[in-house]
DNA sequence: ATACGTAATATCCAGAGGAG
DNA sequence: CTCCTCTGGATATTACGTAT
């Protein structure tokens, strides 16, 4: 109670202005944001008009994107922090790595923002502070992609400089990360692995990322079930959402199924694939191979022997409820199953007893 | 192109379980 | 016992495909 009180503070002195600020997606524009918003998009309209319709909807949408950010960080941050130019090179990503890797070609927005940056600058600052221990150099807090960016166009970075303890980095790219809602749920649960490993206290880590308890528990499960190198084959997959990473995460705790995904991640049709296809790849073959592969008998029996380990395929879970036990069949149990174990209680407890006596 | 139904997801809550 | 983590599940929202 305490301790959330003394959180609580201390992130309103980190972050006050940012915290008071109102939603800025409700915000109808301030008449200088208009300003920069149609002198970026003037440009791009012969470009539009000769190529793709959709293309230049997505650039819109970039656009308008970083002028909001634009004016958030604009208003949090005025009149105490000058925007500096930096070179690139200078600047280093955070000692937390938030986004997965990058693939030349897989993220295409990514070009999106690398053409914005070339055609009209870079609109949108990002946040560093000096490198701890490089003299001369700095650290993002947020940014990395604008950073690869403008390096990309081969262009100095606008950026603000900060003198930020590392829970004040952390927790600045959290809620930067957190508000633009444009990290998927592994790359989030990823984040929050990192974080909580680098020491950071759970209820910190929460907070930053605007996260429940129960998310929090679940996003360190997944993290810590899913082998790094799988997750880093497959990539950021947007769409697929906590249900299925779970699901995934379950399936990948037998050694066969790990085997099968790394497998998987080889070859040329998955490679081929985009981020979303890539998940979809590994589930689906697991999925399928799975029931078939560890036949129920065998499923039934690790189960009992090594509850923990072995969910992921199995037939039925055995828990206590109210110190008794309940086995529940899941849906990896083909149909009538169930009904056939109550058919064979009998033969069951006959070969229990017998067991027992040897 | 629009509207509708379905599937998937994000978010939140209540309570179980385990450690100290 | 309290505190923290974990699990199950309900609900609202969003994305998507299909029929009109």
């Amino acid at each position: 109670m305490m301790a959330d009180k003394n959180r609580r503070d201390q992130l309103r002195a980190l972050f006050g202005t940012v915290e008071t600020i109102p939603t800025p997606e409700h915000n109808p524009m301030e008449p200088d944001a208009t300003a920069q918003h149609s002198a970026s998009v003037e440009p791009l309209k012969p470009r539009a008009a000769s190529g793709a319709v959709k293309a230049m909807g997505l650039s819109l949408s970039g656009i308008s994107r970083e002028i909001e950010d634009a004016r958030r960080l604009k208003e949090s941050f005025e009149g105490s922090e000058r925007v500096v130019e930096l070179d690139p090179a200078l600047v280093e990503s955070s000692f937390i790595e938030d986004r997965l890797s990058y693939e030349s070609g897989l993220d295409e927005s990514f070009e999106e923002l690398v053409e914005s940056i070339r055609l009209n600058g870079q609109q949108v600052p990002i946040l560093v502070r000096p490198h701890p221990d490089k003299q001369g150099s700095y650290q993002t807090a947020y940014g990395h992609r604008r950073l690869r960016a403008a390096a990309r166009v081969g262009k100095s970075v606008q950026a603000i400089v900060r003198d930020l303890t590392d829970m004040q980095l952390v927790l600045a790219q959290g809620k930067e990360n957190t508000e633009r809602r444009d990290l998927s749920f592994i790359e989030r649960a990823f984040f929050a692995r990192n974080l909580v490993e680098r020491g950071f206290e759970r209820g910190l880590v929460q907070d930053a990322l605007s996260l429940d308890k129960a998310e929090m528990s679940r996003f360190l499960q997944v993290a810590s079930a899913v082998p790094a190198p799988i997750v880093r084959a497959i990539g950021p997959a947007p769409k697929i959402g906590r249900p299925r990473w779970v699901r995934l995460a379950e399936l990948l705790k037998s050694e066969s199924a790990r085997q099968a995904a790394s497998d998987e991640v080889r070859l040329d049709a998955f490679k081929a694939a985009d981020s979303n296809a890539r998940f979809n790849r590994i589930f689906e073959s697991l999925l399928k191979q799975e029931p078939v592969a560890v036949p129920a008998q065998q499923a039934s029996r690790t189960l009992v022997q090594e509850e923990r380990d072995v969910k992921a395929s199995a037939v039925a879970r055995l828990r206590a409820d109210k110190g008794r036990p309940v086995l529940t069949f899941t849906e990896y149990a083909p149909s009538g199953f169930a009904e056939f174990v109550a058919s064979e209680l009998d033969q069951l407890l006959s070969r229990f007893e017998k067991q027992k006596q040897s």
